[in-house]
DNA sequence: ATGACTGCAAAGACTTTGCATCTTT
DNA sequence: AAAGATGCAAAGTCTTTGCAGTCAT
């Protein structure tokens, strides 16, 4: 069952749930990680505590996560999305050689820390990337 | 035939190129649009004037140019790469509403930037996302 | 009992690739 | 001629979905 509520134009989406083993250990396994797992890094993490989970699990408890607010999706890398438990604002570095994704501080100044962390933290960065996501006026 | 050219430890990747209609106008129409086209996107705008155009081509040569530098992947929006032939730092709006990518200037402070988006712009502004890419120091 | 959760297999969506044919140099 | 470029269809990935059976309330 999905409920809507609207209140003073803020409208919330409450997805009834009932309790579940493998949800508990899909967004513990996500929450004990930084590695900004994929839907099949959680699945291979998982597979030896419980035999029988399956892939599509993972994925929907996934997206009911990603809805709730429990996890956000921090970029795509080769292919595969990739999913923080952290939800406080900061930022990433992502290795075009082996797929990591990095937690880094939120940026004051952009350009200093593009140096500091080349410096610092032996990155070579080849781009930095800002982007905004919401709604537009047009489908407000 | 592909020739790499090492010259103080910078590493050029050169991809030999005949002439090609088609790649021109693949090319020409990401140039000349701000939508930040996706594959499919550039198939649809050329298949008038080129009725045998294949999509395997528009893929190939997206790829092409992403290689030598020409256009820049600027997000996974929906399940689809979208791509930017303005290869100059600036940032992006995304709406979740309607997949639009909306160029933006780079930001000289994230917090007012947002502020100002919203009041200036008109948008919703859900997430703010900063990420560096390149190479870790372990893949270096 | 009812609604939610799961596994499995099938389907979907996007992208890449093999191969024969055609173009450019 | 040789190296590239293309179309087509097939294959590859990652993700979603339908359905029947299971579990929680």
């Amino acid at each position: 069952m999905i409920i809507i509520i609207e209140i003073h134009e803020v409208i919330l989406l409450i997805e009834s749930r009932k309790n579940s083993r493998k949800r508990n250990a899909i967004l513990e396994a996500m929450r004990g990680t930084k590695s900004h797992p994929s839907a099949q890094w959680v699945y291979d993490s998982l597979r030896s505590s419980y035999p029988e989970l399956s892939l599509a699990t993972v994925y929907r408890n996934i997206k009911l996560f990603e809805r709730s607010g429990e996890i956000i999706s921090v970029a795509v890398v080769d292919g595969q999305e990739r999913y923080d438990a952290c939800v406080l604002p900061h930022s990433h570095f992502i290795c075009r050689g082996c797929a990591a994704v990095i937690d880094l501080d939120f940026p004051e100044d952009l350009e200093n820390a593009r140096d500091r962390l080349e410096s610092e933290e032996g990155f070579k960065i080849e781009s930095v990337c800002v982007s905004y996501k919401g709604l537009c006026r047009h489908c407000l």
